[in-house]
DNA sequence: TAGTGGTCTAGACCACGGA
DNA sequence: CCGTGGTCTAGACCACTAG
């Protein structure tokens, strides 16, 4: 064949179609809240198909750019997250004040406990690798802010160490289970936290009511006593469009 | 009206198949790799039309589970990630030695840098919330492991500080940027890195080859100089399968 | 060449939401 | 009530991959 097709390749047209209407959201044409053209009108307005009007619209939903709303319409997502500090005591306000790149105005407001579940378990494996031991005490919960979830926590601790106390208890105390750890003689002195992002599992997505397209933040938080040892390990879920994590760290 | 339906409102087909084949490939039934049932095969197992078997798909496929072939099929997605410590200096192996949550076969790999591209440019309005200046210059870059690119980042520096050093040359020199900035007077002694996730706009996805149903990660690394200035501002997006972030601090 | 996924059409019925 | 998005059918043509 001598006639190749130099064409670079036109994109399908619900591709051009989302584009456009991405490019009107990120010029700020389109702004927060505010409607997108619907099924109906791209139909008419490109003169194409129903599914394939759908399918632009998907490629912005699964985005997290849009989310749809039944019965009413396709409406711009906002992001105004909530800021997370890893080592409080290393972000000092001298530390670019009024500088962060993302504002955050959930910050400072509130958290209340939707759900709190405590059960004594055997260890899951990827668990038992941190924690050595074979049984532990879960602490799981669910974090809202403003009536809206915002995390899923899982708090594990070693059966044989917290068994009897209050850590076992819906109320832990004044100060919480790290002062509780730390009246046991196993203060945690050292944190290590291990950071992914992935699309949630859709139990994760209805328990944190996701709409498609928000992916999860996974945090792993190991707290570790004097001695070396793993005293806790607290896996969290947060919706990643409502959180910025930050974290301090010297030269 | 008096019989309203009671029922628990099962979910549609779609769904349930993905949830079939989702439970298949965390069960381990199907492992990585694997070549999932195609449109075809679902279309005559469940007696669907072809629409819907691709929907089913379209689930996991946005959900980062599976991965389309085209011409070939839809095959189970790996997660190997890099681990790239925030805080060498507190990453002390005697912190749990071997007991990460995630073990990652790709750390200590070479890095390759595909591309470079420096400039000065008038600075974009977040950056310079954070750098305080009117031009910065910027060092683009995209890495990759085993031929993969798995980053792209972009440094910023604000021009005055810079002009005419080995900071805006492709080679910096031994010790990177950072040397050149303590060679300046501006040693950085503290860093901010503020984390989130999100879906990754067609440009990024292009550029870092991710498949659909894969998040990025954004870091933005902002170092600080003695005097509490801001002396470089590198925003970072990596592919969300390829990185598990760590870091870690004292109590 | 046969089978795969990618795109698209032209219909249909449903549940939900706002006016 | 009517318009919205949610689900589904039954076709079609295409580009790509593998045997």
């Amino acid at each position: 064949m001598i006639e190749g097709s130099p064409v670079p390749h036109e994109p399908p047209i619900y591709r051009r179609i989302a584009d456009r209407l991405r490019q009107a959201i990120l010029s700020g044409e389109l702004r927060d809240g505010d409607r997108l053209p619907g099924e109906n009108a791209l139909m008419s307005e490109y003169g194409i198909a129903r599914a394939t009007a759908r399918q632009a619209l998907a490629v912005l939903i699964n985005e997290g750019v849009a989310v749809p709303k039944r019965g009413s319409g396709v409406y711009v997502r906002q992001f105004r997250p909530i800021r997370r500090h890893g080592s409080r005591r290393l972000a000092r306000e001298q530390w670019g004040a009024g500088r962060a790149i993302w504002d955050s105005d959930v910050s400072g407001r509130p958290y209340t406990v939707d759900e709190l579940l405590i059960a004594r378990e055997p260890v899951a494996e990827d668990v038992g690798r941190v924690l050595d031991c074979d049984e532990v005490w879960v602490r799981r919960r669910r974090y809202s802010v403003d009536g809206r979830p915002v995390q899923l926590a899982a708090s594990h601790f070693p059966a044989a160490l917290v068994e009897g106390t209050p850590v076992t208890t819906p109320d832990t105390g004044a100060g919480g289970v790290y002062a509780r750890l730390r009246d046991l003689g196993h203060a945690p002195v050292h944190f290590t936290e291990e950071v992914r992002a992935r699309m949630p599992a859709p139990e994760e997505a209805a328990r944190l009511r996701l709409p498609a397209g928000t992916p999860v933040i996974e945090v792993c938080r190991t707290a570790f006593a004097a001695g070396g040892a793993a005293v806790e390990l607290n896996k969290m879920i947060m919706d990643a469009a409502s959180y910025v994590l930050q974290y301090d760290f010297d030269a």
